[in-house]
RNA sequence: GGCGUCGUGGCCGAGUGGCUAGGCUGGGCUCUGCAAAAGCUCCUACAGCGGUUCGAAUCCGCUCGAUGCCUCCA
């Protein structure tokens, strides 16, 4: 039987501020849609925070036996810069002269280079924005016709205010229009929107302007919100279970894509609203002008001026899920160097694993261990908890291999499994001390193990108390318990 | 200014009304030739001020502070 029948999950909803009870449109199965990057640069940490939680949600859903379609888009057009007048790929393209393609690839390559490096699950589908202008266009066509849009110059504009006599523009992010109004009154009128709360469906190109597709108002290009909307609808339906990202895009983008399908579709398309909160650096927001910046492959490289040493790539990853995904996280030298010994600890108690013997009882109850990993889990992806009942297995094991508790080889068993299900199909991490320690080295320090232990026997502290230094100066640390010596490579 | 999120011990971070996670750091003890590792243990907190309640970190109000969006930066 699947674990989703027998697993309660519950999800926070952005759009009811409360934990809702998880029930996917259609039993067994779930449409899971997440904002990605828009590829005119390298991917900001803080986004890559953003898709880690979703990476774990994505994890989580498909081991509780859900068959899940997860899209996480690539915006390659349509992403407006400051003055409204210019996709932000062709800027950079213009700035770097070089194709507006070559942008989108090499910051793409980029982006999945970094999720790779991080363990990232791919998506099931990540489509392109520029891949989609016809049915973006389809869309534009519908909103016009229901009268909820208007063409000005070659360029459209969905028209919130008449959108809101209808319906709630600020559902989701608590806005209503009529404030936005007043204080958006001081923006200077260069506009041709009717009214500034308006947001672009297509816009015109001028003729400077590389990224251009026909449609029936002007050769342009289509807004920002229309991407997400028109790939959302295709792939997962009108009204689909998850939609996510970061809280930066509650407004207005999330709430444009609202609006946006209960025009076009007549439905709202969202069952679960879920939004990652922000990460900051040392405290402050992450900000490239006044240098509180790090690149996520600089943490790996340790070429950075904000952490003292590098961080690998799963400690970086426990590190955040130490973190609820809702909760603003800080990002610190201290706070990565203490993840990093908890992951070290935590790996190196799960490559012990194999050293417990079977007993004829046991002593610990490891269903309810187990049950309290799910409970966490269930509660909203609640990572932490997860993790401190690991910390609570790594104990275990120290104590099991100390015979000061014992399993039956059935519970011994579920123990094992449920350890490995967790840590490195949910959590997604990996094993990174076992690939530092290959069986050739193993079998040298297992015999200077053994000549110490000679030594040892012979009282001749001095021999011992080398073969120990100077391992550990070679960055291998023995470990002398009742059971023998063992060793770890840092 | 408006709309949100939040403010927990030396540090990081769970916890939504009584049973007070976990990690890191520091102290003590056990084990050990010594150390490390491991086990046990100690330091016990909820920004401030009011209120509700038999009882609040948890609910309500106000104040202060942080952070996000509203304006390019995830």
């Amino acid at each position: 039987m699947e674990l989703f029948k027998t697993n309660q999950l519950k999800i926070y909803n952005s759009l009811s501020k409360s934990k809702e009870i998880f029930k996917p449109v259609l039993e067994g199965n779930v449409g899971m849609y997440v904002c990605g990057p828009t590829v005119y640069s390298n991917v900001h940490l803080g986004n890559v925070r953003t898709f880690m939680s979703f990476d774990l949600i994505f994890r989580y859903l498909k081991h509780l036996g859900y068959k899940v379609r997860y899209v996480r888009n690539i915006t390659d057009a349509g992403h407006l810069t400051d003055d409204d007048s210019e996709d932000k790929i062709s800027t950079k393209a213009r700035l770097e002269k070089i194709e507006p393609m070559e942008v989108v690839q090499k910051y793409t390559v980029d982006f999945h280079t970094i999720l790779q490096k991080l363990n990232f699950l791919p998506p099931s589908i990540e489509p392109t924005a520029t891949g989609h202008i016809i049915e973006q266009i389809e869309i534009i066509k519908d909103i016009l016709a229901k009268g909820m849009a208007y063409e000005i110059n070659g360029s459209v504009y969905f028209d919130v205010l008449k959108y809101n006599e209808t319906e709630n523009y600020g559902i989701l992010s608590g806005r209503n229009v009529e404030d936005t109004i007043e204080n958006t009154r001081s923006l200077d009128g260069q506009s041709e929107k009717k009214n500034p709360q308006d947001f672009a469906l297509w816009k015109k190109a001028d003729e400077s302007h590389i990224m251009r597709w026909p449609s029936p108002w002007s050769d342009g290009f289509p807004g920002w919100h229309l991407e997400c909307s028109a790939m959302s609808t295709k792939y997962l339906g009108k009204t689909f279970d998850i939609h996510g990202g970061g809280m930066d895009l509650k407004f207005p983008h999330h709430e444009c894509e609202i609006a946006q399908s209960n025009v076009n579709n007549h439905v709202h398309p969202v069952n679960y609203w879920m939004h990652a909160n922000m990460l900051i650096l040392n405290g402050q927001k992450m900000s490239k002008s006044t240098g509180n910046y790090i690149l996520p492959n600089e943490i790996f490289t340790g070429e950075n001026k904000i952490l003292n040493k590098p961080f690998s790539p799963s400690a970086t990853r426990f590190f955040m899920f130490q973190a609820n995904y809702r909760s603003i996280l800080d990002f610190t030298s201290a706070g990565l160097e203490a993840s990093e010994k908890g992951y070290l600890k935590l790996i190196e108690a799960i490559n012990k694993l194999d050293k417990i013997e079977v007993a004829a009882t046991s002593t610990i109850d490891i269903k309810a261990w187990k049950q309290k990993c799910y409970d966490a889990m269930n509660d909203d992806f609640n990572s932490p908890v997860l993790i401190a009942q690991l910390f609570e297995a790594v104990k275990y094991v120290n104590l099991l291999i100390e015979k000061k508790e014992t399993l039956t080889a059935e519970d011994l068993e579920e123990f094992k499994s449920t350890i490995h299900m967790f840590v490195f199909e949910v959590l997604g991490l990996q094993n990174e001390v076992k690939q530092n320690s290959t069986d050739k080295i193993s079998g040298v320090v297992e015999m200077l193990i053994n000549m110490r232990k000679d030594a040892r026997d012979n009282k001749d502290w001095a021999l011992s108390d080398k073969i120990r230094d100077e391992l550990s100066s070679l960055g291998i640390q023995l470990k002398d318990g009742k059971e023998g010596t063992t060793f770890s490579v840092n």
